[in-house]
This record gives structure tokens, C-alpha cells and sequence, in this order.
DNA sequence: AGCGTGCTATAACATAAGTTATGAACGGGC
DNA sequence: GCCCGTTCATAACTTATGTTATAGCACGCT
């Protein structure tokens, strides 16, 4: 599962076997429970297995923001990296599995693999390039395309492991983790769903999502697949 | 100088040599001159030496969303690792110097260097911290906190190389790219600092900014430097 | 069955921010 | 010295979105 995932990136020999043990002991967490806290230590990366997770900041003013949405086959903390504590706070969303990875652990296997490494910079690089969209999205959007966008993003990250049917899917995200998602209040959150729904755009029930005309959509909130679609080059650092 | 930028974060022997050979052939540009554009190929990292620099989306309905503003001892470009094309337009706000960097020659260097590698990785890991607080900025700060923020941040990125004076710094960025910034209108963004000035948060006069009271403009606008001071642990991977 | 709780819809109202328009100040080119 | 373009300030008005309140519905618990 989560060397599907991976396929997408690099085709690997023998680092094929490193990434598998990244899947050894998965761990159970259950749906609104706390992964790990911002400002704790940050020892360690997590791989998804099953379930949506999302990481969100709490603000002094009691508003919070939520950062990712992590679906399977996302990897959770890469961002920390560089630094010795968490950035965010990672809640289950729903029941989930989840593989904790040591970021020692990784070290080593950077030290042997410069192809590990490149691969794990390109996973990183792909997310800056989601993380630029939404920003695109918080600043230049309407409400009704904030919606429709990450709905989109979700459905073709999702496309991408999963071969789901071509207009629907499911989106286990409570409107008021929508509305902290995309800076708007969970009433609008609520009033833009109907008005979406009006348009014969977007219908939602509970946490199944249809799209009618998913071409239709993607014109309306300006949705252009290539931040995730590009196919990152194969071995992109030694190309060239 | 860039040598300088880059001593915050790991301390290197002799692939100092090797970052220094970054800082040949520096290239001048002009201030409003495109520097690269959204979809070309992306061969090449840039490092700033001297002069502002920006980069940005343009949406369909002419709107644009600027991502990202780039001072002396930044790296443009490294988001593009893993994609074959660019993401965004690359602006220079004032007349600047820039040098080019071929990923091709990165590459090398990267299967040479392990820290090297890893302290690119721990760069982009700390852009990505950045663009986390401003997704944070735009989705949940009113237009006042927006603006005090962005203000912070820039003036502590400065700091960080440059010692200025505590309560004074230059900021070239006129309203109109602010605004896009910070998902705004330029109108508003010129309302917004009469109100700052009036509450004697913030006083600006074309591009020199001075901030009365730095703490109190810290709390106003919810900034806390964590995110940018942190300091990347010396050679991350290889720790523990 | 009865009850609380969480999620959602909708309405009425309040407010922050967008839009359009105008004029002042400044700087560059000729 | 004059014209032009850019930036900025301010005003009047419009609109999108936030706020508060209420009610329906499904679900789990006792």
C-alpha cells in the first residue's frame, strides 16, 4: 500500500525492501484522538495505512487552522524534519492506522541511499507544491471555489492509490474541520454546500461526495491537476 | 554572504568551498523584470545576493496570489526539485543580483555530500514552516494582524543576516503586492496601515517601516518567531 | 422509550473587506 | 517646466462572509 504510493515517485530495487520495513507494526488510533502535539518533541515520521488523519495550530484567539488532510499512503511529520519539535497538531479524523518511523532510523538508511533521500526531498517538494495551492486558495478564492478545490484536491489525491468511481467518493471531513480548513465559518461552510448543491455542482451526504460533471467543477473553482498530477521525474537529482 | 545565510544552520568544513562556488557569475536583474516564469522548464536554483524579489500565480479572473518574497541569502527555486516545470513567476521587486545554480550540478553535489543533501532538505523543510504560518496568516487573522504579521516575519528574516536596528528596517514592497500577498485589496491594504499608524502599532512611509513597540506588534498580531528561529539542529539526520 | 449530544440546515442581522472613484504627491522623460 | 505614470490616501457604497440563534435529524446510552 504504501510502496504503491511510492510508485508513483521512483521505481527502487533494492531500497523496495527498506521502504516495506517502514510498514512493520502498524499502530491503531481512534477517530478524535490526538497523534501527537504541537511543540512536542519531533522524533518521529508517521506513514498512513488506513484512515484520515489532519493537522491543524490553535490559535490564542480559540479559532484553529487545519494545515493537512492526510488520507493512505501520506507520510505525516516530514515537514518537522529539520526541527526538534512539532509545528501542528495531528488528530485522527477517523479510525486509523498509522506506522511510527524513528527519524534515527531514517537517518541512517539517507546516510546508504541517496536515492531514499532524493525520493524522500521529492515527497517533501510535493507538498510545498499542495501547500502553494491552498495558499492560492485561502488568498484569491470565493467560498464556493475554496470548497470545490479542496474537494477536487482530495479526489485526485485519493485517484491517485485508489481507482475510485469517477464521480463520487467518500470525504469523512465535518463541515466545521471544512471551514477551519479553508478559513470561513462552519455556517458558511454549511450555506456554500447548498449553494453548490443549487448549481447541480457539487452534492453532498454525510461523507459521501458526488460530482456530476467533474470538468464542469474544475473550471468553477479553478482547478488545475498539475501541482499533483506532474509526474515527478524518476531519479530527478541524477537526471541531466 | 550566502556562507553567512547558511551558517544557521549546520557548520560545514569543506563543502563550505563548494557553497561558495554557488556565489560565482551572479547576475544582475532589473527591478519589475521576470526572472522566470510559471510552466518553463526548471533547470536551474537561483540565490539571491543582493535585492527583493518575489514570485507568484496568476489565477484565470486576472487576480494573482504572490507566494513567496525573496531577500539576500534565500534560495529560489528549490521547490521545483522533483518538478520539471515551475510553479510560479519569479519577479524582481527592486534591481537585484542573483547566480544560477543548475539542478544538474546540485545533483552531483548531493551524491557527494550527505550533509549537503541534508542541509538543502532542512532549507526546504523550514520554507515549508513559513508558508504553514502564512496559511495560518490568511485563513484566520483579520486584515490588521495579516499585515503585522507579514511585517514581523520579513523583519525577523532579515535580522537573522542583517543586524538592524531594533525598530526600523526597509521593506520595498509596495501596497498592490502586499495585498496579493495576503489575499487582500490594495485599497484595503492602504486602510489597514492608517489604522495601524493610528493605533501607533505600525508606521510606514514608503518602504521604511517603524515599529514603536516590537512586542506589543508581536502580540497584536499573534507572531511568534518559533517557526523561523528555530534553530535546525546541527547535521539533523545523523543526531540521535 | 426517552434523553442528550453532535452534525447540519436555515434565518436575521452585523461587520469586515471589496469596488469604484477621486485627488494628492512624487519621479522620470523630454 | 510640463506631462505622464505610479503609488498612495480617502470617501461612499456594495457584497461576501461572520455571528447568533433556532430547529431537525441521527446516533448512542441508560
Amino acid at each position: 500500500m504504501l510502496k504503491h504510493f511510492r510508485s508513483y515517485a521512483t521505481l527502487d530495487s533494492d531500497d523496495e525492501t527498506l521502504l516495506a520495513s517502514l510498514e512493520k507494526s502498524p499502530k491503531k488510533v481512534c477517530a478524535d484522538t490526538v497523534v501527537c502535539r504541537e511543540h512536542d518533541a519531533a522524533k518521529a515520521f508517521y506513514t498512513v495505512m488506513s484512515g484520515w488523519l489532519f493537522s491543524y495550530r490553535e490559535l490564542e484567539d480559540g479559532t484553529r487552522q487545519v494545515l493537512d488532510i492526510y488520507v493512505p499512503g501520506d507520510v505525516i511529520g516530514l515537514r518537522e524534519f529539520a526541527f526538534s519539535n512539532r509545528l501542528t497538531t495531528v488528530m485522527a479524523l477517523t479510525d486509523a492506522e498509522i506506522c511510527e518511523f524513528p527519524k534515527s532510523r531514517m537517518a541512517e538508511e539517507f546516510a546508504h541511499s541517496v536515492l531514499l533521500s532524493n525520493l524522500f526531498f521529492a515527497i517533501a517538494t510535493r507538498e510545498q507544491a499542495v501547500l502553494l495551492e491552498r495558499l492560492v486558495n485561502l488568498g484569491r478564492r470565493s467560498a464556493p471555489q475554496k470548497l470545490a478545490h479542496l474537494t477536487l484536491e482530495m479526489f485526485s489525491r485519493l485517484r491517485r492509490t485508489n481507482p475510485y468511481p469517477e464521480n463520487q467518493f467518500k470525504m469523512p471531513l465535518p463541515q466545521h474541520v471544512l471551514s477551519d480548513a479553508l478559513g470561513l465559518s462552519a455556517v458558511h461552510v454549511s450555506r456554500t454546500f447548498t449553494e453548490l448543491k443549487q448549481e447541480g455542482l457539487l452534492f453532498r451526504d454525510g461523507s459521501t461526495i458526488l460530482i456530476p460533471d467533474l470538468e464542469k467543477l474544475k473550471e468553477f473553482a479553478g482547478f488545475s491537476p498539475h501541482y499533483l498530477e506532474e509526474s515527478v521525474p524518476r531519479l530527478p537529482t541524477l537526471e541531466a
